[in-house]
DNA sequence: TTCATGTCTCTTTTT
DNA sequence: GAGACATGAA
């Protein structure tokens, strides 16, 4: 007894102040010695992020630099979340730390936004030019289908596959490193017939993108991989960062996990953190073999920690979702506890339709706002982002703020996309995707004319390209010489910013009535834009930048909600990884959204969408609601929109599971009318009101 | 060659 | 409800 007191006290006396809030499981993750490889397996709600956080902080505090760290995770959202969590606690260290909580942690993000910042330090090194510009997705896609017509795929007989479809198929071989016809096999077996076709597609894809400077998603990564498969260059990077540390590791594909052992192949100073529970993102090529094979490739092995204990949702919460997982075929076994109680069972509401759900989802988080739950507290999830369309229409109607993540980007709007492929043409004029999409902007110039043009200035020697001398129509003329000042203007005060904008702007709006019907509204984009280009310090960095850190959420009004004001979340469940809310609902969860029609070809995509719900339903502390519509709205093939089909429950959420949520209808069923109700609200009436039997035999007297 | 119009197909999740 | 493609008029 003695004894163990001793040991506690001298033990607690050991933990430095920054570690006194862990649990034991989560401190020996901490401090776990740097010289082996680290895997910690964290269930939802364990305090990952933290116990990740936690471990930064014990490595600065033993002297680590914090320039030094490379601290790397999937999604941005989740790179924010780890960047923030490791600042706040790693600057309350020591003083010396204290500058940490603003800034620092230079190579914090996620693993593409680090690739492009080291592929810009080591550019020439490896051939490429250090102002490469980067394409999203779109500008890939246009890309590849620049190429697919030069090289005659488009339109003969039979169907090509997609810009867009070309594009994923691209993206599948480079991410999983397989080659083209396995691809092809196992995931769009619909294009197999075209493996010629799209081999020579991608090579033509790939010179257009060296030829103008280009990278795209992929090419961060697979640049970073290729040029750390370089010994010297991988002993060099290896070296410049003393630890490397993953969150989300789940979720990391081939590509990344190959970068991670080339620079730490012994696994000195990694650490990665995980739960293959929450893997969503295998169509991405993320492969949940990354985090079960991690321990075994290194010697020697990789040490292994679990985090069991939830923190974050009540009993009754982690009782159904852990009954959820449960149900899957292949997993790490863990169960998660939990101890915080509560009476409340996790609600299943039917409503009618999705209309219903919206009216629902609306009643329901303005009570809970009056019970002292703010709306930042609380948060709707979905599946796709489009589901939540008649929510935003009710929250729109009823003037209620919310913040929506995930879906349609902003900069995907097509107005968005114009102005940026000025401002892209006039920082680099071998931009074919960017110069032909801006010079179509022009009346009287189509398809044909931008062609030639792009074509010249892509031939013509680098700082001889003479925008007014380009052939264009007759008619054109006028519109092209102006529109050339506007580009030669660009180019010459490349280095003023932001004021060349406007005039990008006023020359746009000018354009803007001829193109769209709805110029006002795509109007307040334009502000949007503006104000944010503002904020960057010239146009390279807003371009550049721009690509990887996008404005993540939109709101319906343009501009985001000021800070102080309260606002409503909605996420799809993808964006909702990592995060936590007092009150969680998730719309649809019926066969046909979760799991997805799209995603239920092979088991494999089944169990994902399971692991999907698994992760909206710990998302939720203390109130989880899950809806289901009876009917929903699909604009299925030959439908015109308003088709509908007949849903029933989520697979995922078998008969036997019921008896763990509180089944509820909404709208409640009215009181089936009749005497009874009549009765009530006439307690003195003795009569029935309308004796039909008394009539008809009144008729024959 | 551009541009307006009609028909057909496809519709997820993120960097 | 949008994008790809075809068709025909200017």
């Amino acid at each position: 007894m003695t004894d163990l007191i001793q040991t506690e006290s001298a033990d607690s006396a050991d933990i430095p102040a920054y570690l006194k809030t862990l649990n034991a499981a989560q401190r020996d993750a901490a401090v776990a010695p740097d010289e082996v490889p680290l895997l910690i397996i964290a269930g939802a709600g364990t305090g990952k992020t933290n116990t990740l956080a936690h471990r930064v902080a014990h490595l600065l505090a033993q002297g680590a630099d914090p320039d030094r760290l490379l601290l790397l995770t999937f999604s941005r959202r989740a790179a924010d979340e780890m960047t923030r969590r490791v600042q706040t606690i790693a600057s309350k260290v020591s003083a010396r730390h204290a500058r940490l909580a603003s800034g620092g942690f230079a190579w914090s993000g996620t693993f593409h936004g680090v690739g492009a910042r080291l592929l810009r330090d080591y550019a020439q090194r490896i051939g490429l030019s250090p102002d490469f510009t980067i394409h999203d997705r779109e500008d890939s896609a246009d890309l590849m289908n620049l190429v697919r017509n030069d090289l005659g795929h488009s339109g003969k007989g039979k169907r090509f596959p997609l810009k867009g479809t070309c594009l994923a198929i691209y993206s599948a071989v480079i991410n999983t490193q397989r080659d083209l016809a396995n691809v092809l096999q196992s995931n769009f077996p619909w294009c197999a017939e075209w493996e010629n076709e799209l081999k020579s597609l991608y090579l033509g894809y790939v010179e257009a993108k060296q030829a103008q400077q280009v990278l795209d998603y992929d090419d961060l990564l697979l640049y970073w991989a290729q040029m750390v498969g370089e010994a010297d260059l991988a002993r060099e990077i290896g070296t410049r960062f003393s630890h490397a540390l993953v969150d989300e590791y789940q979720d990391t594909n081939f590509l990344q996990a190959a970068i991670l052992r080339a620079i730490k192949p012994d696994g000195r100073g990694l650490t990665v953190v995980g739960d293959d529970a929450q893997s969503i993102y295998s169509f991405r090529g993320a492969s949940v073999r990354n985090i079960l094979d991690f321990p075994t490739q290194f010697t020697p092995p990789a040490r292994q920690i679990a985090l069991e204990q939830n923190y974050r949702s009540t009993q009754p919460i982690l009782a159904v979702s852990n009954a959820v997982i449960a149900r899957a075929k292949e997993r790490h076994s863990k169960e998660l506890r939990s101890e915080r109680i509560s009476s409340e069972k996790p609600g299943l509401i039917t409503v009618r339709d999705e209309t219903d759900q919206a009216t629902y989802v609306v009643e329901r988080t303005l009570e809970r706002r009056e019970q002292g739950i703010p709306l930042k507290s609380q948060a709707v999830l979905f599946r796709a982002a489009s589901h939540s369309a008649r929510l935003e229409i009710e929250l729109t109607r009823r003037n209620i703020p919310f913040i929506k993540f995930g879906g349609l980007k902003f900069l995907e709007a097509r107005h968005v996309k114009d102005l940026l492929a000025i401002l892209r043409w006039a920082q680099n004029l071998r931009d074919r995707v960017s110069g032909f999409r801006a010079i179509q902007l022009l009346p009287g110039i189509g398809p044909k004319t931008a062609g030639r043009i792009v074509d010249h200035l892509q031939n013509a020697a680098p700082g001889c390209e003479l925008l007014a001398e380009q052939p264009v129509p007759e008619g054109a003329r006028e519109a092209w010489s102006a529109f050339a000042a506007l580009i030669e203007g660009l180019r010459q005060g490349a280095d003023t910013w932001p004021a060349p904008l406007g005039s990008v702007v006023l020359w746009y709006d000018a354009q803007m009535d001829r193109l769209y019907e709805d110029a006002d509204v795509r109007r307040s984009d334009i502000q949007q834009l503006t104000r944010i280009a503002s904020s960057y310090p010239n146009r390279e960095r807003f371009l550049t930048e721009l690509t990887l850190d996008p404005p993540e959420a939109t709101s319906d009004e343009a501009g985001v909600p000021l800070l102080d004001e309260d606002y409503l979340i909605l996420s799809t469940i993808h964006s909702a990884k990592g995060k936590e809310w007092n009150a969680v609902t998730v719309l649809n969860v019926v066969d046909g959204c979760m799991p997805s029609d799209m995603a239920t070809g092979s088991e494999a995509e089944i169990e994902e969408e399971r692991r999907l719900l698994y992760v909206a339903m710990t998302r939720a502390k203390d109130h989880l609601d899950l809806l289901l519509p009876q009917r929903f709205y699909t604009n299925g093939p030959g439908g015109t929109g308003d088709r509908h089909v007949y849903a029933s429950r989520t697979r995922f959420i078998p008969s036997g599971l019921l008896n763990a949520f509180a089944e509820r209808s909404w709208p409640p069923a009215p009181e089936p009318p009749g005497l009874q109700a009549w009765a009530a609200q006439h307690p003195d009436a003795s009569k029935p009101p309308l004796d039909l039997a008394a009539r008809m035999r009144g008729m024959w007297k």
